[in-house]
DNA sequence: CGTTTCATGTGACTTAAATCATAGTAGATC
DNA sequence: GATCTACTATGATTTAAGTCACATGAAACG
């Protein structure tokens, strides 16, 4: 990867869309690029905040792990997001594992590069708080969800809040949607047959389109019954 | 209450504590102050976000309805934490609503006035930065917890919880514990029954001691079984 | 190109927790 | 200090979803 293309990639994300030129080739001169198969973990839940990485190409899961062993999905990101960003403002261990879903590039920068560059870019700093923000946003509507909700409602929100980062398609297996839905993989599967019986999506291996947005709002929003 | 103890009460929040005499003086002409009985609601979700605020004494739950009318408290902020600031940094509506558990008194500021301020602080921001990304850390914690756990290891872990944030004392009632552990008021009580028959808490209406912190952390980290 | 692997699918059974019902009890309120 | 009201308590029953077990099928791989 070249410094234009590092530059390029920096330029493309959110929070770094509105520097110069200047100020990019300032930042790029912190950036490290890296690659990762699919699958490789980038940092475990527990590892020292070295780095926080922005997404040249791919996507990136970011899960912890249940006592039982069992697998959450916190969150999914996409080509130019940011990641691991919470670990380094704080400084404490990363509180979960990143994990590549296909081939992977990212660009990572240290944390204290990182932190000094923004010491003086207040306009970069409101950025990453809108992000974290709609983050934080997020997370609690999953949490009312999660603790609230049918499984059934539970997965159609998911289904809508991936379709609505990555499009109709939706590039996830039942059981990695069941992760992201807090349920297992079975019921995963059942509540897809059903939504599939019901025109709602349409589904290969590995994938699942969805056909009727309108309908799957509707299940995301109302209770089944009464 | 006057100018001074305005200026007191936003110099004692985390966020503006490095902040000057003059700019805090600066920044409380933009301050209102606001009274509320204890159940009132600040604002509701859905509401414009006109407003930011810092909790001068009492205490705010901030709190999610699921489809069924069930609450869910998404957070509770004491006095010097500041809330409501999600919805005003993305400018879209509150995503929760806001009551005061006792008599509690706030100071509000402006949108408009609050981001402007902000816009030339970088150190404000930093820090906003940081507390976010706590309450990032926090609300993702918590989604494992809810999604992979058990009530009884849930109900530990919020016990747990409040009490590094308030102390030992949990100022609850049973129906209020369940509702941020997302669980019944039924189950919460006969849960609690078990800590209070363990020796782990002690407990009169409408609120619980925890008496020991040690089995508490073991029974939130570590399945009951196997 | 057969075989191994991983995702989907389905049935039978179990279970944790919700729901429903009812009662005691502490504290506020008049 | 009698009367509400809200909190705590507990038993009985139901149920949504989890678990276990096994089958099918597509795709990955040597």
């Amino acid at each position: 990867m070249s410094e234009i293309d590092k530059i390029e990639t920096l330029g493309k994300s959110l929070i770094f869309s509105g520097l110069s030129e200047n100020e990019l080739t300032e930042l790029s001169q912190f950036a490290v690029e890296r690659s990762f198969p699919a699958g490789e973990f980038l940092f475990w839940e527990g590892d020292d905040p070295d780095w926080f990485y922005i997404i040249a190409n791919g996507q990136i899961k970011v899960l912890k792990h249940a006592s039982s062993g069992k697998e959450f999905i916190i969150a999914f990101f996409n080509a130019s997001e940011m990641f691991g960003e919470v670990a380094v403002f704080e400084n404490k261990a990363y509180p979960a594992s990143a994990q590549a879903v296909g081939e992977t590039r990212v660009i990572g920068i240290k944390r204290s590069d990182f932190l000094g560059f923004l010491a003086n870019r207040p306009e970069v700093a409101l950025r990453i708080i809108q992000v974290l923000g709609g983050r934080l946003r997020d997370a609690q509507g999953r949490l009312k969800d999660i603790a609230g909700e049918r499984v059934e409602q539970r997965i159609a929100s998911i289904l809508l809040m991936i379709s609505s980062k990555l499009g109709s398609e939706i590039p996830f297996t039942r059981e990695e949607i069941a992760n992201m839905a807090g349920t297992t993989t079975e019921t995963t599967i059942r509540v897809m047959s059903r939504f599939k019986d019901n025109g709602i999506v349409r589904s290969t291996r590995g994938k699942a389109i969805i056909l009727d947005e309108a309908k799957l709002r509707l299940l995301s929003e109302n209770p089944p019954d009464e």
